[in-house]
DNA sequence: ATGTGC
């Protein structure tokens, strides 16, 4: 039997315009809230997502809730668009729960161009950077490094790659946890997972991920905008990927080596994919520690990607990456797994926060935030799709008393990629990015049909729930010129 | 997502 959301025996409640409640029950430790609106949840009985999320709420030390953003999707264990924090003495780690793509995520590089002065020479740097930015399923980068440099970058992020000459001092200030989380420990990572990156740093990869050039098509934060350094028509520059193969090859091998530990801590395989362990565990500080080393090699990844955009642009527009003030907005993690402070009844405790699929959100104040964001709250980049565009946000104080710190990470898809290549065709996804003069460029064809506008929820309607809820206030809005995807 | 899956 299944109710109005299309949800076998699971009753959702609406709890506000854009909340909605699964009440605990059964073996649930704590209930599920859902961020999303009418027109969203109904998608959410489409697939397994909702079960998944319930099955997140049966963990040990789970607390408050389960969370699902208003992008979630089916994921592998845990839904996308799920977060999930959990008490560090009673609570659990899940690498489904981290996601494949360790630190995919998100950075946005400003410039002080225009569209107008940017307008004619579209064609030439997209063809630059088409031929030029690495990118599809086994890419490598321009250049490769040792597996000592690739551990090196693992250890320190950002910092290594300043030291190569990738990285400014301000774009490590620009970074998430300054691109450098503290625990990251190689030696906990593969050979095999080693021998994969070392040829992967400055690739894109595939599928969803993108190097966009865009135009700031809306403000609708004035002050805001002003103190990030975003107007009107200004061209910006959005990178979406992650730890290509390196990330891969972790999550696989502590899958592998976490799943048989887990009838010692008698923990329910609730779904053969579902592997958590005590973070009293061995094998949790283990994987926590390569998860940090992937994390870093994904910082390094957007750095690199970066470098090269910089370098592009000034061959493009003759001065300099500085002079043409190609400055990093924000990085911004989608994919990760948090040790942070939050106030649970009354009390301040330390939780690992699981970001599935979400983006966090920190608001003005946040211990965690250095200089300008500190003051205004952190840029928070949600990504649409490529005729749609993309959304910038500041985090709000709400997001912490309500979601661990976290919103949405993108619009999520709708379709199926398989459903995607077998419902659209090539001639109407390009149809529609000429008519709206979005230059489009794609390693294969087949990736054109899965990345349509079509395979993506409307990211208008999904922020929806995000500022109604005031987890975060929109700042900026920004529509593709320039698609590069893998 | 991924040196791509049935």
């Amino acid at each position: 039997m299944y109710n109005k959301y299309g949800v076998s025996n699971t009753k959702i409640k609406k709890i506000s315009k854009f909340k909605f409640l699964v009440e605990k029950t059964g073996k649930m430790r704590v209930p599920v809230l859902l961020y999303s609106a009418d027109n969203l949840i109904k998608l959410i009985g489409k697939d397994k997502a909702l079960e998944q999320l319930i099955n997140v709420a049966t963990l040990p030390g789970i607390v408050k809730y389960a969370l699902g953003m208003p992008d979630m999707h089916q994921g592998y264990a845990f839904p996308i668009g799920g977060v999930a924090a959990f008490d560090i003495e009673s609570g659990v780690v899940s690498p489904g729960g981290v996601g494949f793509d360790i630190n995919c995520g998100v950075r946005v590089i400003k410039t002080n161009l225009s569209y107008k002065e940017v307008k004619g020479q579209l064609n030439k740097l997209g063809n630059i950077l088409f031929a030029n930015i690495p990118a599809g399923v086994g890419s490598e980068g321009k250049e490769k490094f040792g597996s000592e440099e690739t551990k090196t970058a693992m250890r320190i992020g950002i910092a290594w790659a300043k030291n190569k000459g990738f990285a400014w001092k301000e774009d490590e200030d620009a970074t998430e946890e300054n691109g450098r989380m503290k625990n990251a420990d190689p030696a906990f990572v593969s050979k095999r997972a080693i021998d994969r990156g070392k040829v992967e740093l400055g690739t894109l990869g595939a599928g969803n991920h993108f190097l966009e050039i865009d135009r700031v098509s809306k403000i609708y934060n004035e002050t805001v905008a002003k103190q990030f350094g975003l107007f009107k028509d200004q061209i910006l520059i959005w990178i979406h990927t992650g730890s290509r193969g390196l990330g891969h090859q972790v999550a696989t091998d502590y899958l592998k080596i976490m799943r048989p530990r887990m009838e010692k801590y008698r923990l329910p395989l609730i779904d053969p994919d579902f592997v958590s362990l005590p973070l009293s565990a061995p094998e949790s500080d283990m994987y926590l520690k390569a998860m940090a080393s992937a994390a870093n090699f994904a910082w390094v990844n957007r750095q690199i990607l970066t470098y090269l955009a910089r370098l592009y642009f000034t061959s493009v527009f003759n001065e300099s990456p500085e002079k043409l003030g190609m400055y990093l907005l924000y990085d911004v993690a989608h994919n990760i797994a948090k040790f942070e402070k939050y106030k649970i009844n009354g009390k301040e405790k330390l939780l690992l926060v699981h970001r599935k699929g979400a983006t966090r959100s920190f608001p003005k104040g946040h211990p965690d935030l250095r200089g300008l964001y500190r003051e205004i709250g952190q840029p928070v980049l949600l990504p649409g799709d490529m005729k749609r565009g993309s959304y910038i946000l500041v985090g709000n104080e709400k997001s912490l008393s309500e979601t661990f710190g976290s919103v949405a990470h993108g619009a999520g898809r709708l379709l199926s990629r398989h459903k995607a290549v077998k419902t659209l065709t090539l001639e109407h996804v390009q149809k529609e990015m000429d008519e709206k003069n979005i230059i489009l460029h794609a390693k294969t064809r087949r990736i054109i049909m899965e990345e349509a506008p079509e395979a993506y929820k409307d990211v208008h309607e999904v922020v929806k729930p995000i500022i109604g809820e005031q987890l975060a206030e929109l700042v900026a809005h920004s529509e593709p010129l320039f698609v590069l995807k893998g």
